[in-house]
DNA sequence: GCCAGAACTAAAGGTAACCTTTAGTTTAGT
DNA sequence: ACTAAACTAAAGGTTACCTTTAGTTCTGGC
């Protein structure tokens, strides 16, 4: 038997299933008006009425109501080959990224893409509502060298410069500018060290003309986690971009010691690279728009500060920038 | 859940159904790579192998195993949703024609179209192997002006002459040409009667410059297939269309008794006319391909009855054709 | 063993089905 | 009555699907 209209019949089945066609359609990752399209279809070629709308919610009609029963069995079956052969695992997602960038900008993030899609599993370097399935990584987020293939998208560059803690802020603030590094402990970020751009203690205080002995001793850290970690505790400065900071910023938990215009955009961007065959899963599209739509709030944060602090008067300063400003503390 | 692939599905469980691409390619009215090619895209999606192929035929591989039972059951229930919703009334090919076309030319032919589809049901005229549904006629044959429409296909026109029994034709070969009707009974047909170019037995004997006297007289007929068998009942001439008398003029049990030379293309045509959704099934494109090839046969063998016995030598004879002959007497 | 035929595979190209978008209508709720 | 939500209608673009053609593998016959 040949069996046609095999997509308006799966459309019929779970608009009755879920009680409207703007359900079927989010099940399905398509518009509400394609659902109706697909059983107006099916209505056309039999000549009659299939559904009804009732008073909230659809309701077959009595032509289709004895075929109903088959119908729904029809479908659960598919749904257990579906399960059996991992067919769903379209409604996962799985992304590698810079365990900073998950951890400070991801995480905290992805939390409102979940909830506009609620039946989406996210899985972020391995962890999170899926299990890793080898091979499968649909979007890899990484910071270096711009590329421009298809399939990458550019999210953002980073802002560098000195960060603190409120702490060490205030502390350092009544030094004289030119001295007020000398003798004060420096944390070395590596995040950035690739980058031919960005600088290190090293470069910026000789660019800021600053007065530093050894401006290369210290620790090391690899990750920006650890280097922040530190300079909570209050163990000394470090040079760190804003890209990922922007919630302790705000809330002025970390500061900028100096003003920002000591800072420098990096040349290496945060990127994302989506696999292209994954892009053709309606769910990945959506987390790419959500990705790069939340890429540019962060971006136009980044762009405000350093705009607002070269401002028209000189070095006009942002209300929680401000160099030297001390921030409310807070633990 | 969203269940991709669908159509995939459907080709992977009729496919190890049937048992091979082909069986299954021809259940559904596609070609067998295409077949091939859904099942191909479910493997490559699932990133592993479904099928295998036998040595006669395919079998399912232990991924896909556990799942087929379910598979089947799905595709069972859908056959019998379909089945209650009228669905595979796609299956059917609703033919209207003129009924002397269906009796002599469509309905000996038919067979061989159903033999090649053996799960296509015609239905001429409201009988034969599917009900008849209202305002279903896929496709409509009729005797007239040429029609030039979108839908319309041409299948050939007719070639007007006498025709006689073999017993009468014997009778009146004996006698002179010119005298050869005189009191002999005429039959009048008004299949033709609309056709501007179409003889009847008035115009046809003046224009041979016969001598009869009343030769408007005799039995009318509206049918072909009333007259004829007043023709094979020795009730007298006829002048008729030959295209639908082929295997009769063939086997010798109808004549023409007056050379071919006498004879007179209609210009009216046998014409089709397809419903334009209709044409969206496979199954009726099918149909007129082959309706379409049958008719050119019709018409080749008309041209070479006509084409011959105007042969270089002027009235040479094509052997079962000539003017007067007696062919093998049969009932 | 070699050839022929059948069945499947691969790749390219065209078409039709399908989806999105936008705008409009109906229904239910305030 | 007005607003919001849900569905409908129509137009346009894109993708998925099918066909075609050519090539490969496998089976069976000579």
């Amino acid at each position: 038997m040949a069996l046609s209209h095999l997509k308006s019949l799966q459309a019929l089945e779970l608009a009755l299933r879920l009680g409207s066609l703007q359900a079927a359609a989010s099940a399905l990752w398509i518009t509400p008006a394609a659902i109706g399209q697909r059983i107006k279809a099916l209505e056309d070629y039999l000549g009659v009425d299939l559904v009804v709308r009732g008073r909230s919610g659809l309701r077959p009609t009595a032509e289709l109501s004895g075929a109903l029963e088959h119908l729904r069995t029809a479908f659960q079956e598919l749904d257990a080959v579906s399960t059996m052969l991992n067919l769903q695992r379209g409604d996962e997602i799985h992304i590698a990224a810079t365990s900073d960038f998950a951890d400070f900008w991801l995480k905290p993030r992805i939390g409102s893409f979940k909830a506009a899609h609620p039946h989406v599993l996210c899985c972020i370097n391995g962890e999170g509502d899926a299990p890793l399935r080898i091979g499968q990584v649909d979007c890899e987020i990484s910071f270096g060298p711009q590329r421009t293939d298809a399939g990458d998208h550019l999210l953002f560059r980073d802002f560098v410069l000195p960060i603190s803690s409120p702490e060490n802020t205030r502390r350092i603030s009544n030094v004289a500018l030119r001295d007020r590094l000398e003798g004060f402990p420096l944390l070395h970020l590596d995040f950035y060290k690739e980058d031919p751009s960005a600088p290190n203690w090293s470069t910026w205080i000789k660019a800021q003309r600053l007065k530093r002995t050894d401006p290369n001793r210290g620790i090391r850290f690899q990750r920006i986690r650890a280097a922040l970690e530190a300079v909570r505790a209050n163990a000394g400065l470090t040079i760190c971009g804003l890209a990922l900071l922007a919630p302790y910023i705000e809330d002025g938990s970390l500061n900028l010691p100096f003003p920002v215009s000591t800072g420098q955009w990096t040349e290496h961007v945060f990127q994302a690279r989506f696999r292209p065959d994954a892009l053709l899963r309606p769910q990945v599209k959506r987390f790419r728009e959500w990705l790069v739509g939340q890429a540019t709030v962060t971006s136009d944060w980044l762009l405000q500060c350093v705009e607002s602090a070269k401002g028209p008067h000189g070095r006009r300063k942002s209300p929680r920038l401000g160099a030297g400003r001390i921030g409310a503390e807070r633990h």
